[in-house]
RNA sequence: GGCGCCGUCGCCAAGAGGUAAGGCAGAGGUCUGCAAAACCUCCACCCCCGGUUCAAAUCCGGGCGGCGCCU
């Protein structure tokens, strides 16, 4: 039989970190992060990462992982993470994945096609002609070789073009030739989705005092910290929500109650992506109301409980 | 009661004879190694009525509504 876990996913804000703490506590989970940002060190505040103190003893995985010089990615995901749940069952215990990064967790869920990784040196000749000549070039040129591909992405993607570019190159063969072989790394395992979902309305109150709090915590010297300790500012998670619009301020762009006002303002349509990617999650099961009340918790225990017996029988 | 100003999308707002910028908000979408990213699409019969004109959100008249001042 399938090993089994659970997934909280949807928008930000909505209370997924308290949904998961709850059901570990329930079930003897571990929580395993889906959050592209909260996996890089130091970056503490504006990803509203649990603090350590609050975590009631339960474990908590792929944190603080990676330096925020790495270019971490969703195929690193899907392997640390794969990697994970593998060890969270050996010890007999549930794996509750918990995030908004639906494309990391497709990743982990579906699987990445098998081919060649990142190439930066291919990256860079790519991304300068684009720069010379127009990103649209690298779609006529994309058009010729991988057709297919070129259907699929608009003429201004720079990031899938580039990809599909690479891909090519490398293999000598189109991304979709690849696409084929694409195998789940945890087909073993049985996912229980569930989606958290609040009225927009909720959110944005939601956002707009979680943003308050972030700067109440010194999200801004935060910010200072890692820049004197070097981390220079193109790293990764600095090009994130919440660290690229604090990060314009202290370069003086703006002042900072507008700051406030645009982080929150990205966060709100932040979370309008997240849910039209959630949507076509064909497995998941929504739940309104916020991640912390009892009464979602308690709709979502039964829901796992229920689960759970089918699996007796 | 008189005089003046104003009336463009849910909000802010451009436009002053040639067939409705933009921003916010809203909605939809793409996504197979940068995804808290990148890219794309949709969203106004200009308060009403009449007039002038080939042509009016733009000019004229009259309503209605708002604001200000005066008595």
């Amino acid at each position: 039989m399938k090993r089994f876990a659970v997934a909280v996913l949807g928008p930000t804000a909505t209370g997924k970190s308290a949904l998961a703490l709850a059901i570990a506590e329930r079930y003897g989970g571990e929580i395993i992060n889906c959050d592209s940002t909260a996996v890089y060190r130091g970056f503490d505040i504006g990803t509203d990462k649990i603090a350590a103190a609050d975590r009631r003893g339960i474990a908590h995985h792929l944190i603080d992982i990676a330096d925020p010089t790495d270019d971490y990615t969703a195929a690193q995901y899907a392997r640390d993470a794969t990697a994970v749940i593998r060890d969270v069952h050996a010890r007999g215990r549930l794996p509750i994945l918990a995030g908004g990064t639906g494309f990391y967790f497709r990743a982990l869920t579906r699987g990445l096609f098998p081919g060649p990784g990142r190439d930066a040196a291919l990256r860079q000749r790519l991304e300068t002609i684009a720069a010379r000549r127009e990103v649209t070039f690298l779609h006529r040129l994309l058009r010729k070789v991988d057709p297919e591909s070129a259907l699929r992405i608009q003429p201004r993607d720079l990031k899938r073009l580039v990809r599909a570019l690479e891909v090519y190159f490398l293999t000598g063969r189109p991304l979709t030739a690849h696409f084929a072989d694409t195998q789940s790394p945890i087909a073993d395992v049985e996912v229980l989705e569930i989606g958290l979902r609040l009225p927009a309305a909720d959110i944005s109150r939601r956002v707009t005092r979680r943003v308050d709090a972030q700067f109440a915590r010194g999200l801004l010297d935060e910010i200072r910290a890692l820049l004197e300790r070097g981390v220079p500012e193109a790293a990764r998670p600095f090009g994130g929500l919440v660290y690229r619009q604090a990060m314009e301020h202290l370069r003086g762009v703006r002042d900072e109650a507008s700051t406030r006002a645009l982080i929150a303002q990205e966060n709100r349509r932040y979370a309008r992506r997240q849910l039209i990617w959630f949507r076509k999650e064909p497995n998941l099961s929504w739940f309104d109301g916020p991640g912390e009340s009892t009464a979602t918790i308690d709709a979502v225990q039964r829901v796992i409980a229920e689960r759970l017996q089918e699996r007796e029988r």
